[in-house]
DNA sequence: GACCTGCTGCGGAATG
């Protein structure tokens, strides 16, 4: 294969892979000259084309120059660690042990190759403490409690290189920021340490490396790659066409409509996997399924986040052994071990994102070479143009990006306890060291300086708490000169260290940038276990009352310490219990590519068997309103019995639209008095009044400041919405993260309620006592930006601005408005179903006449 | 004959 002829190495590894009859994969020469040359990257390439052998291989290589004489190998012993292996799963960091073990053991290399994990026993974590392997595979986590050993420096002392799996993962999140600050606290102590990154294809691969690496600092140069998998990757899209699109809903998710063409798709393969959006959803599908085919008893199977880790694993052996037909699930099965049997995805509703979409196809065909595919299951008829533009996006390679965290302070308090605790630091080198990261490379002197005094005395709020006073400056015993009354020359400052034992622990207990919602586990009388649900639905449940979880209809019989005991109820219906989730609006490239499939069917032109498919109703919108361009924004004013009604149609995600019917919301009554109901989703907004709205005498310019401008933005937006509220929310993560709030020991947590009540505390405290906290004004800037998308929202107002508005009076709700007023009766709607209520508007508005 | 949104992920160790 002619990879490494100038290496010795050569035939071992020739005949390494020749044992698999594995071929070589293109970039592993590209990957090895990178790393020999003493670089720095990113690989990034779909699942299942062998990156994890391919960035292996430079550090074994690079040891087996070293040792060229074989024949000794036998008589040395394992090396220190050389090789860190970061991952964001517990489950990888098992499956990666077990694979970077064999060729460890194939070549007879003398290196020791081990995991750490939460669930490692901790005798093993005692002997690790001391002396870590030659490859230590682990979590974020888990290499945060490992800095803070007091002998944390010797520990790494013989680092060469580390490996960050699945990178996109962990890049868009906390977690990722954690991840960030870690490895600029191993290349400050190994500066010709090598990153490398493994990930997935994203829409900004540049500054995925810039937060992988560090930013570069002066007269450190760094050679860093970024390099493609270039074996091409054939990826599949297609979908299940209903049948007749007329009598298809034009709202809903569940889509069950769809169940006997998603059978017959089950059949097909031999063992397939069902991707659905939420749990309620992958419960109510999997009920569904056995329903109509009880014969598939045990041969069908169900995966979420809130079912116990034994019944997932369980499911994940089944379906690694081919044991399984089918698997519906959420997320939960997005990533992580490798199922190569599955021959067949199915994505039930709109994947949301591109990147999501090429994920789950990325779970069939799972091998270098293979073919994957992914067939969409639409629930409603507008989801058709959402997996056209989704396809059309992913052939384009417009994949989304994932945005890291900028100076997340919570995040750096908690890097800084646990710098204290592993041999202390000091000043200026732990600055320079922070802002070598991405996430704090702009972090201000004011900050660092507030974010360490917050350590150090608590803040002005908790300065008579000694608890809060974690971290202390340690002078010097030699670094006073008694003669000149002053510190010696050079002296670098006090070390900033911890002392408390108490203070010590807690720390460790609470390292990790994961809050979790409030769950109360779900068990049997008689001891099984089944997961979680959300504690406000097990709040409304009366002993005896029925629920479907984890595929099984269950009668609850009471509530203990945070668990739900039940038992196994009789008959078979129940409610499916709803969690309450994060939401997840359509992403900005996949809103980008509707816009583009709606103009092109605006101009006749129906390319997809999708867009054909809903063509009729497509000429309904056409003809009772317009379809806009994408340089146009389409406003719909009807009245109904309901009172005045205004549909904005900016297909900008739900997110944005929450924020912008409130913003328009706002704007509007500041003219007239006036008072308004708002429904949104990912295409549009609804504003609904009593009186009538004076919306083209604030187009024509009345009122300030104009409706659509991004002036006043942050003012009105706040103003607008209930912000004071979601900040004191979104404070309980920022609260749990810094520290302030302890969860308790794993295994036996504080109950949520008290969690949320001391955060709460702390929210009132600071706005009291101590308003120029930065947790604070962090908690107002992550609402704006994660739960209202304000940059998101505020290029969308620009380019409304730009847009020529379409203004159209209907006599009777378009079939875009449709969904909006379905979202609308939802919430009203007490006796008759929903189903048939959508039936009737249907056949009112004319389609079946 | 009821159902009618909202994902995922981690984590301790000293003392008897």
């Amino acid at each position: 294969m002619n990879l490494f002829t100038d290496l010795h190495a050569q035939p071992l590894i020739e005949d390494w892979f020749a044992q698999r009859r594995w071929s070589p994969f293109p970039f592993q020469q590209e990957t090895w000259a990178a790393y020999r040359g003493g670089g720095s990257g990113l690989l990034h390439a779909p699942t299942g084309q062998g990156k994890t052998y391919a960035v292996w291989l430079g550090p074994v290589m690079q040891w087996i120059e070293a040792h060229p004489n074989r024949d000794t190998w036998a008589t040395i012993d394992a090396p220190p660690l050389q090789v860190l292996w970061l991952t964001p799963l517990r489950a990888l960091a098992a499956d990666t042990t077990a694979a970077l073990q064999a060729p460890i053991r194939d070549l007879g290399i003398p290196w020791t190759v081990e995991r750490r994990t939460g669930d490692v026993s901790s005798s093993v974590k005692a002997r690790q403490n001391k002396r870590l392997p030659s490859t230590l595979v682990t979590t974020p986590e888990s290499l945060s409690l490992l800095i803070s050993r007091p002998n944390a420096e010797e520990l790494f002392g013989d680092l060469q290189a580390v490996i960050v799996d699945e990178w996109h993962e962990l890049l868009g999140s906390k977690r990722g920021t954690q991840t960030e600050l870690c490895l600029a606290w191993l290349r400050r102590r190994r500066p010709n340490l090598r990153t490398w990154g493994l990930s997935a294809t994203l829409g900004n691969l540049d500054v995925a490396l810039d937060a992988l690496v560090g930013v570069p600092t002066p007269g450190t140069p760094r050679q860093t790659h970024l390099i493609t998998g270039h074996t091409p990757k054939e990826i599949v899209i297609d979908s299940l066409i209903p049948a007749e699109i007329e009598r298809f809903p034009w709202a809903g998710h569940l889509g069950l409509k769809m169940l006997p063409a998603v059978i017959a798709a089950i059949e097909e393969g031999e063992s397939c996997l069902v991707f659905t959006n939420t749990r309620n959803q992958a419960e109510t599908w999997y009920q569904a399924i056995l329903d109509a085919m009880p014969d598939w008893a045990g041969l069908i199977a169900l995966h979420h986040g809130s079912l116990d880790p034994q019944v997932r694993e369980w499911v994940e052996d089944g379906l690694r052994r081919g044991l399984l037909r089918c698997v519906v699930a959420t997320s939960s099965l997005d990533l992580g071990v490798d199922f190569s049997p599955v021959d067949r995805v199915l994505q039930i509703g709109s994947p949301k994102g591109v990147a999501r979409l090429l994920q789950r196809a990325g779970r069939s065909g799972h091998r270098p070479g293979a073919v994957s595919r992914v067939t969409c299951v639409p629930t409603h008829a507008f989801e058709l143009i959402e997996v056209a533009a989704a396809r059309t996006a992913a052939q384009a390679g417009a994949i989304e990006g994932r945005t890291p965290p900028q100076k997340p302070l919570d995040v750096l308090v908690q890097h800084l306890v646990t710098l204290a605790l592993g041999g202390g630091f000091r000043y200026e080198e732990a600055l320079a060291e922070v802002r070598s990261t991405y996430a704090f490379r702009n972090l201000t002197d004011a900050e660092w300086d507030w974010a360490l005094g917050f350590v150090v005395t608590g803040g002005d709020a908790l300065t008579s708490y000694p608890e809060y006073q974690r971290v202390v400056a340690k002078v010097d015993e030699d670094a006073y000169d008694d003669a000149n009354h002053d510190y010696a020359q050079g002296w670098a400052g006090p070390r900033y260290m911890v002392e408390d034992r108490k203070v010590a622990q807690r720390h460790r207990l609470n390292v990790g940038t994961i809050v979790g919602e409030v769950t109360v586990q779900v068990q049997y009388v008689n001891g099984g276990k089944l997961g979680s649900v959300d504690e406000y639905f097990i709040s409304r449940l009366q002993p005896g009352d029925r629920f479907i979880f984890a595929g099984r209809t269950l009668e609850f019989v009471n509530l203990r310490e945070m668990t739900a005991y039940v038992r196994k109820a009789k008959s078979n219906r129940g409610a499916i219990p709803r969690w309450m989730g994060s939401r997840m609006p359509l992403s900005t490239a996949l809103a980008v590519a509707v816009r583009a499939k709606l103009e092109a069917a605006a101009n006749g032109i129906f390319e997809e068997d999708e867009l054909r498919a809903v063509a009729p109703i497509l000429a309904m919108q056409a003809a009772g309103s317009y379809i806009p361009r994408q340089d146009e924004l389409l406003i719909e004013e009807v009245e109904t019995d309901e009172g005045h009604h205004l549909f904005f149609y900016p297909f900008e995600g739900r997110l944005v639209h929450e924020g912008m019917a409130a913003l328009f919301a706002y704007r509007l009554s500041r003219l007239r008095p006036i008072t308004f109901s708002m429904a949104v989703n990912d295409y549009g907004l609804n504003l609904l009044s009593p009186d009538p709205i004076p919306l083209a005498e604030v187009l024509a310019g009345k009122g300030t400041p104009p409706l659509f401008s991004t002036e006043n933005l942050f003012e009105d937006i706040p103003a607008s919405l209930n912000a004071a509220e979601m900040a004191r929310r979104q404070f309980r993560e920022i609260a749990q993260i810094a520290g302030l709030v302890a969860t308790g020991l794993p295994g036996q947590r504080v109950k949520s309620k008290h969690l949320q009540a001391s955060s709460n505390l702390f929210f009132d405290v600071f706005s009291r006592y101590d308003a120029e906290n930065m947790l604070l004004s962090q908690a107002h800037r992550e609402v704006l930006e994660e739960q209202l998308e304000q940059s998101r929202m505020a290029q969308a107002l620009d380019r409304i601005g730009q847009a020529r508005i379409v203004v159209m009076q209907l006599r009777r709700p378009s079939p875009l408005s449709f969904p909006l007023l379905v979202d609308r009766m939802r919430e009203e709607l007490s006796s008759e179903s929903l189903a048939d209520r959508v039936r009737k508007m249907q056949i009112a508005m004319g389609l079946e006449a």
